[in-house]
RNA sequence: GCUGCCGUAGCUCAGGGGUAGAGCACUCCCUUGGUAAGGGAGAGGUCGAGAGUUCAAUUCUCUCCGGCAGCACCA
């Protein structure tokens, strides 16, 4: 007998080798109708597997969340299987869960488009109808590969052999047709449901490698029923409505044209946004410690090869040549820029920790499939720093790097973030004893600061580990944005060192970090984190003044002129339109302040208040409303700053 | 860069071998209206670029450029 302990706590005996399916139907018609799978001491597997020793087990319904997966898998199995029926001579290769679904990739010679779609789906309709049970064999791999050869799938083939020896050569069957599979999957098809929807099509290299072929994928969508799927469908649009490009052009922030692929042209409004980033990290970054530089644009190819970003790099520069035979490339980073600022003058070890901070415009000519909005463009600035010091000041240094990041973040909302740590990878420069120092470092600033994070190892640049900050933004999407690394080895390649306490001479350990990674990425991310609701303090224009009939313009005139000089971003409009037009016109450039003065505000002396985003009106005295808005345009850092002094 | 799709007015899009259309936006006129579209008139296009086929190409073919989705890449 064996001991099977359930999630009411409850301990019973089996013989050994029972299955899942037998105790559910034990249990109850009804759980034995609803089971799908179950969990075997937290590990999901099918419900027909036998179980052969004590554990804990629970049984999984289709409507548990756990059973998301399983229905998102087999129906992938179906989708191929739908794809193989109507399109005979495709190939199948590999099918896994993703977030929100699932794809499957194919290799056939004709690609599929969106028309293909509706026929597959009802395919794949009439198979979950057809109800086969999933079942499972274990084959030996000269069986599994004489089969798939038999049936001209070189793909499985390719799969079995990478399959691990001693590993199980699983095969799940639906009906007629089989599939390569680690499992596990439900009771039959039919559990699948409805809730499904293919999504696109699109290429993808065989095994995620460029140099192998490119394979047909398709993704789909799948859900427990058909209100998540709307729901889901309706987030897709939501999505879309706040899609940085799109706002950028509703909103006149900036465009991109034909002869400029990937570079921005910043509208008014767009390069008034810009301009407060910089200032309020210009701000931050002085009150930190940071000295600001600017370094040139064009530097001669020698000092990138010494940098050795020629070597790795140079298909991705940009590169000029001049009359005599000079070659100047544009600045990809900063770092060798702020080593020369370094070198230029002896260094004390009392200079150290120098903070070096550039608004750096630098250039990369990013693969054109890689361009995507002000999210990855080819020219861009970076809000970044590199930090001198010595070997044993890169803990502190680190610590104050990840203190002062999140502070940022958490200035422009983002609370929720993952914080992900890379160490080293196997090819790298530096002794195992500063590389044991320098990760010991960074991970002392997390703990420190009591920030959890993710491990990723062997990810760390060849010069040094390193930590990713990844922002979630207001719909749940993840944006990689600040970098903190230490660098072991561009001081010491480009000669950089300074004199220590016994007049030796030391190279100086370099802590790169960008906050905001490029002011042009973070600026697309605010966009669609905030929707285009900006706080008042970052809105490019924050007020605008309108009036009901001219009888108001000149009231309307002072009030525009009061906000003014209150140094409030502020337009107005007295063109001869319904109050009804105006507003829903600057509703849609999503202003957040309209202020609207007809007659009997110019009596009174008072304006008539409409947020963006609510109805209501409000009615202040200019000069209520006045200091109101200007104590609310006040940037984080600065309110920040003037709470303090109050405090104290 | 790779695969697929797309490129017609500022925007969203229709059309299709005989040199173009709608709505919104824009300009002008009328309208002075209390919180999300008042009315009228007008202007606006080498149909992404080049080549080819054809009596004739915006439409068909090819090449290039640009965009979108995904993959690969991201110092």
């Amino acid at each position: 007998m064996i001991h099977l302990t359930f999630p009411d706590g409850s301990v019973r005996d089996f013989e050994p080798g029972i299955s899942g399916a037998e105790i559910a139907a034990g249990i109850s018609k009804s759980l034995s109708k609803k089971a799908v799978a179950m969990t075997v001491n937290g590990e999901l597997t099918d419900l027909a597997d036998p179980i052969v020793r004590d554990a804990k087990v629970t049984i999984v319904t289709r409507d548990d969340p756990a059973a998301l997966e399983l229905i998102r898998h087999d129906c992938a199995h179906v989708m191929a299987e739908a794809v193989q029926e109507l399109f005979p001579g495709t190939q199948v290769t590999i099918g896994p869960v993703i977030e929100n679904g699932f794809y499957y990739d194919f290799a056939r010679n004709e690609p599929f488009t969106p028309e293909d779609f509706p026929a597959i789906e009802a395919k794949m309709r009439e198979i979950i109808q057809r109800n086969r049970p999933f079942t499972k064999q274990v084959w030996t791999r000269e069986k599994a590969k004489a089969v798939f050869s038999e049936k001209g799938e070189q793909f499985k083939v390719e799969l079995v052999d990478a399959i691990p020896e001693g590993e199980d050569v699983k095969i799940y069957a639906q009906g007629d047709w089989f599939d390569l599979c680690r499992g596990p999957h439900m009771v039959s098809t039919g559990q699948i449901g409805n809730a499904f929807k293919l999504m696109k099509v699109a290429g993808a290299y065989w095994r995620g490698d460029a140099n192998n072929p490119m394979l047909t994928r398709l993704y789909a969508t799948a859900w427990h029923d058909e209100k998540q799927l709307k729901a889901y469908l309706a987030m897709l649009e939501e999505a879309e409505k706040r899609d940085h490009r799109r706002l950028g052009r509703e909103m006149d922030l900036f465009h991109f044209q034909e002869e400029g692929p990937g570079v921005v042209f910043w509208h008014p409004k767009g390069w008034t946004l810009y301009q407060e980033l910089i200032g309020y990290m210009r701000r931050r970054q002085k009150k930190a410690g940071y000295v600001e530089v600017n370094t040139p644009q064009l530097l001669d190819r020698a000092l990138w090869e010494a940098s050795g970003h020629w070597d790795k790099y140079h298909e991705n520069m940009f590169i000029t040549q001049t009359e005599d035979d000079r070659v100047f490339a544009l600045k990809p980073m900063n770092c060798p820029g702020h080593v020369q600022v370094f070198k230029n003058g002896l260094k004390s070890y009392r200079d150290l920790p120098m903070k070096v901070t550039e608004f750096g415009a630098v250039h990369r000519y990013e693969p054109s499939g890689a361009l995507h909005g002000l999210m990855r463009v080819r020219a861009f600035t970076q809000d970044d720093a590199h930090i001198f010091c010595a070997e044993d000041q890169i803990e502190e240094t680190a610590i104050d790097v990840h203190q002062f990041m999140m502070s940022i973040y958490e200035d422009f909302g983002f609370t929720d973030l993952v914080v992900k740590f890379s160490d080293r990878p196997e090819k790298r420069v530096g002794s195992d004893a500063i590389w044991d120092k320098a990760e010991a470092a960074l991970k002392a600033s997390l703990e420190a600061a009591g920030q959890e994070w993710e491990y990723n190892p062997g990810d760390g640049a060849f010069y040094g580990p390193k930590l990713d900050y990844v922002l979630r933004d207001a719909i749940g999407r993840d944006w990689q944005c600040g970098t903190n690394q230490v660098d072991l080895n561009l001081p010491g390649r480009l000669g950089a060192f300074y004199i220590d306490p016994a007049g030796d001479k030391v190279t100086p350990v370099m802590i790169h970090r960008a906050m905001f990674g490029s002011l042009e990425r973070f600026i697309g991310i605010l966009i669609e984190h905030y929707a285009g609701h900006f706080p008042l303090w970052l809105a490019p224009v924050q007020i605008v003044v309108t009036t009901i009939t001219s009888d108001a313009d000149e009231y309307a005139q002072s009030v525009f002129d009061a906000l003014e000089k209150a140094g409030l971003r502020a337009e107005i409009d007295l063109r001869n339109e319904k109050i009804n037009y105006k507003v829903r016109e600057h509703s849609l450039q999503k202003i957040p302040v309209i202020l609207v003065c007809g007659k009997r505000e110019a009596e009174e002396g008072t304006v008539n208040i409409r947020r963006l985003g609510s109805k209501e009106q409000n009615v202040l005295t200019l000069d209520a409303a006045i200091a109101g808005f200007v104590d609310e345009a006040t940037p984080p850092d600065i309110r920040r700053a003037r709470e303090n002094a109050v405090a104290a």
